[in-house]
DNA sequence: TCAAGTTATATACCTTGTTATAAATATGAG
DNA sequence: CTCATATTTATAACAAGGTATATAACTTGA
């Protein structure tokens, strides 16, 4: 019974990988401990992360790089402006455009992030989609069963956490 | 610019597999003729087959089978019905259950689906699926690429359509 | 130079998912 | 039998994405 969208084949993989992504970021959030969160909404972080990696960026570069539509970018920024963690300064060359930095606030709370929820999440989902075979329909059955039998939180007992900076740079030398 | 989510590693897979998911479940949308869809949300879409596979079901069922929380599937039937094409009637053995049912119109609507929409559905994203290759983060990254590159209506030209029920009785031997 | 078009951001509204909870019904223990 | 608890569906409120469009600022061409 359970398994009903499985017998429907590649034509409902769009709602599947919707509801895949939607759990994994739910469980994401529970990764973090409180003082790591402090009521970010997951889809924030990587905005932070980009807004650290890159530094500043007007809202429509935000947009592309996250390749998600400018009106969510620009709710996302309101968020984190009201909790004063980014904050925009108009660009004196083109008025239109506000430039997005992280304030020492922001960075402060990247600073932590980056020690905690960001590399946990990050050998998390590695860790979930370790030894996936098959089809890539196959892969997400397996994902889909893989995240409801052991939650990401599970696989991380026991296991130290690297930093994310680390993290990132090993990845893109294996790669 | 295009790809920055693409350097934080697995830690943005959540976000990004929503992202692909909505995107699919958008170009799906784009396939249907105006004669297949009429109006009809994508997501109705794996509802009306599971219904059409399984006969007559609680809302409690859809929802176990579709893997979604039951509010989303009360408000989708809601939806449907209003179209005529489903109906609920009561279960006589327990009232607090409704069972859900196609109506001949929603049958109607069915036939219709199965020789176009879905098996179109189907063979794009099964032609869009092909061929990946690396670790499961990889392969998302292909199909993002793949994705806005050629979308799913340019996949299907001059290919025949199957029918639904021979895509998915074949499917299930092949694996 | 200024009118017309283009671009960047903000706003309004819609969609579709979620949780929490209420209301109706069923079940089971004493 | 009755009352406490379970279960089923509906409703309300929220979250986070989307499209369409308004507004302000820039650019271009006659």
């Amino acid at each position: 019974m359970e398994d009903g969208l499985k017998t429907l084949g590649y034509a409902a993989l769009g709602s599947r990988l919707k509801r895949l992504g939607e759990k994994l970021q739910a469980q994401t959030a529970d990764l973090g401990d409180a003082a790591s969160q402090e009521g970010l909404p997951v889809p924030c972080n990587p905005l932070l992360a980009i807004l650290d990696k890159r530094g500043p960026l007007s809202v429509g570069d935000l947009a592309r790089t996250l390749q998600q539509a400018q009106p969510g970018v620009t709710r996302m920024i309101h968020h984190l402006k009201s909790q004063n963690l980014v904050a925009t300064t108009p660009d004196p060359q083109d008025r239109r455009i506000s430039r997005i930095a992280l304030t020492d606030e922001g960075k402060a709370r990247v600073k932590r992030l980056k020690e905690s929820l960001w590399p946990a999440a990050d050998q998390a989902v590695q860790s979930i989609c370790e030894g996936l075979s098959g089809s890539f329909l196959d892969q997400v059955a397996q994902l889909e069963t893989r995240l409801s039998q052991s939650p990401l939180k599970s696989r991380l007992e026991g296991i130290a956490l690297a930093d994310w900076d680390q993290l990132l740079e090993q990845r893109s030398k294996t790669q």
